[in-house]
DNA sequence: CGTTGTTAGTTACAAAATCAACCGTTAACT
DNA sequence: AGTTAACGGTTGATTTTGTAACTAACAACG
């Protein structure tokens, strides 16, 4: 019984959190009851695990997320031994994390379970829609 | 200096979720400055402007949030006048929830703000880019 | 040097989301 | 009717996030 000509499900914010949140709910059970990980903990692990070593404000940059909660993260994530924390000789202000084996480790293992899990989510959708869906999901994550 | 082969970016959990957030960061300034609004609250007011007078339950079938968000964001829009409460009669259980003037005001307010942001970010696309993206994230919001 | 500004990261406090237990009402079964 | 279960919605405690103010280290400029 619409009143109405808008329909929030053609609206883009909306939608997308929908989807979002749909698509992320299974996968954050694995993370959350296996490791007892946040979102922003996992994202932490990923960033060190694909891209190497790297330092808190590098993994802000890349993934948009506030510092006080990539601090949080790494806290967590250093209290329970999956990362390591070097502070750099040249600029003492900020510090290097590294994977420890536990971390690479779980991170290993999460990373199967994200691929497996990606693949059944494109199962969802054509060929075409997946290459144009990320296509276009990258065009707008850039923001601006 | 990848170590992997697996991409964040391609993580559709996670790149939905970096399009979903830079996405509504322009809306969610509109509605929390203007209205003081909470991202449960224009959900709720736009689900009411929609598709008229319902109930909490059914909000939260359609829209899948929490009972406890939406009966917290349909306090406060109570108490700004925005909407109003009115128990069932043969179930006294539930509740009707009808927008005030005051409510269909705003709703319809924040709606054209709403409709000329969207476009805005289909501009961003191609018009196949807009109409498999909408039809993709359709698919992947119904879950299972 | 000394002041001022910036950067990398942390902390404290307020706001919001989550989770479980809770009421009052209705339905189902005996 | 009497008991038990389910429903629609609320509440309180805990967790997580967001915002601002804060270190400590460095840089730039006089």
């Amino acid at each position: 019984m619409a009143q109405d000509d808008f329909d929030l499900q053609d609206f883009l914010p909306y939608l997308l959190n929908q989807a979002a949140e749909a698509s992320s709910l299974e996968f954050q059970k694995v993370y959350k009851d296996r490791y007892g990980m946040l979102r922003t903990e996992w994202r932490v692990l990923f960033h060190l695990g694909i891209y190497g070593r790297m330092s808190a404000r590098e993994i802000g940059r890349r993934s948009k997320m506030h510092k006080t909660k990539i601090s949080r993260a790494v806290q967590k994530l250093a209290e329970r031994r999956f990362l390591t924390r070097t502070t750099d000789d040249n600029n003492r202000r900020m510090e290097w994390l590294d994977l420890t084996a536990q971390g690479q480790k779980a991170y290993r293992d999460l990373r199967a379970i994200a691929m497996r899990y990606d693949a059944g989510l494109s199962e969802k959708l054509t060929d075409r829609e997946n290459a144009v869906l990320r296509q276009a999901l990258r065009k707008l994550a850039q923001g601006g």
